[in-house]
DNA sequence: GTCTATAGTCGGATAGAC
DNA sequence: GTCTATCCGACTATAGAC
């Protein structure tokens, strides 16, 4: 773990402007000119920070998994232990799956202004490293725990019918932060304002639990 | 309607190149020279045939989103007429739903080499006539459509739910075509050859269903 | 109509002063 | 450690020959 002693903030604003204009531009489209003048430091600064464009977008994408994964990790462990400790009725594995789904849906939709949401739809097309990251910190923990819950909601289905139900709640939820203007046109909605949110959310989850055999 | 005496095959020819290399590639990284050189013919043949990079793009799009738009035409239009003509058994509702559903997920999983969903991915994010594009000649009226359905299946729902609810599906639908990559290592899965994509089709299917209320 | 050659612009990276 | 000034490569677009 380096120390940054000059510089500790320096380099967070240089990450958080970097998302911003790698989200809003790609990562081709934002010159390391403009991050920096954004950023309000030198053009070399980048250089000595992060080695290059490359070494920043991978730093880039680390600021944010790490942050996800803190958010989204109190939640997972008590899903895990919950479901080691034994039999769970119904209503409880129900409970369980809500908690993990409403940090990801509040997260991608309302927490960062929304950059965040473009640079992960982004990454995941552009570029592998940032695939192999989210993946590795976040997906790969979620759509297991996922699995498991809705296992034993279904009750006896083929084993690969919960994963294929997991990784479809959560292309649900994802859509909200990577499909953004399209889904706010097809909604006829000028934004995800509060009241629209809640709306969202209140209907995304009637539908998972009817589809997971009501409550 | 222009003709191209001499050049209509080459212009094909350019378009699915351009495709192509805009989907791996994206748009500031696809350049004009490799198009060209892959496509089999001169620099200024670009600019010639469709007047620049721009041009090239918005031809490429509008060359998508007409295909789509065929396929997806005939079951759109039976099914306005099924609606228009009256009382529908729930059944034959369900019916409708899937006659819909179905050609878009074969459209985006398996008949073009993977590209055209790539193109879409990336043009929804990076371009705003793309999105205009898609929405006025696939997105919109499709919506519309499933709303109308689901409304009627869901029996009395506060306006907007039906219309979350559609837009809830195709999201579904879409992973397929969209977050290829991060859906294949979810569930552990090479690729979607035909088995397993009849497979995630069912299980779909089933979860969809049983979300709006089960057969 | 289709090509070769080139103009003009902008990108990332670095050298060297302070 | 942080800056100014500069290099070199790659891109789009066009001018003009055939």
């Amino acid at each position: 773990m380096r120390r940054y002693p000059c510089g500790d903030d320096t380099r967070r604003r240089i990450l958080e402007t970097a998302i911003e204009l790698f989200a809003h531009l790609g990562y081709p489209g934002a010159s390391t000119r403009t991050i920096a003048h954004r950023a309000g430091v030198s053009l070399p600064a980048l250089q000595y920070y992060f080695g290059g464009k490359p070494g920043l977008h991978r730093a880039c994408i680390e600021y944010i998994t790490e942050d996800v994964r803190a958010r989204l990790d109190p939640p997972a462990e008590r899903a895990q232990r919950a479901l080691a400790d034994g039999r769970l009725t119904r209503a409880q594995l129900l409970e369980l799956l809500r908690s993990l789904i409403k940090p990801l849906l509040e997260g991608l939709a309302s927490e960062r202004p929304q950059s965040w949401a473009l640079f992960f739809a982004r990454a995941q097309i552009e570029q592998n490293d940032a695939l192999d990251a989210i993946h590795e910190r976040i997906g790969g923990r979620l759509v297991t725990l996922l699995t498991e819950i809705i296992g034993r909601l279904l009750g006896e289905a083929a084993p690969p019918e919960p994963r294929v139900r997991a990784v479809a709640i959560v292309a649900q939820i994802m859509l909200v932060g990577r499909a953004r203007p399209m889904v706010l046109r097809s909604l006829g909605w000028p934004d995800f304002a509060e009241e629209r949110l809640a709306t969202l959310q209140r209907v995304l989850w009637r539908s998972i639990e009817a589809s997971l055999g009501g409550p």
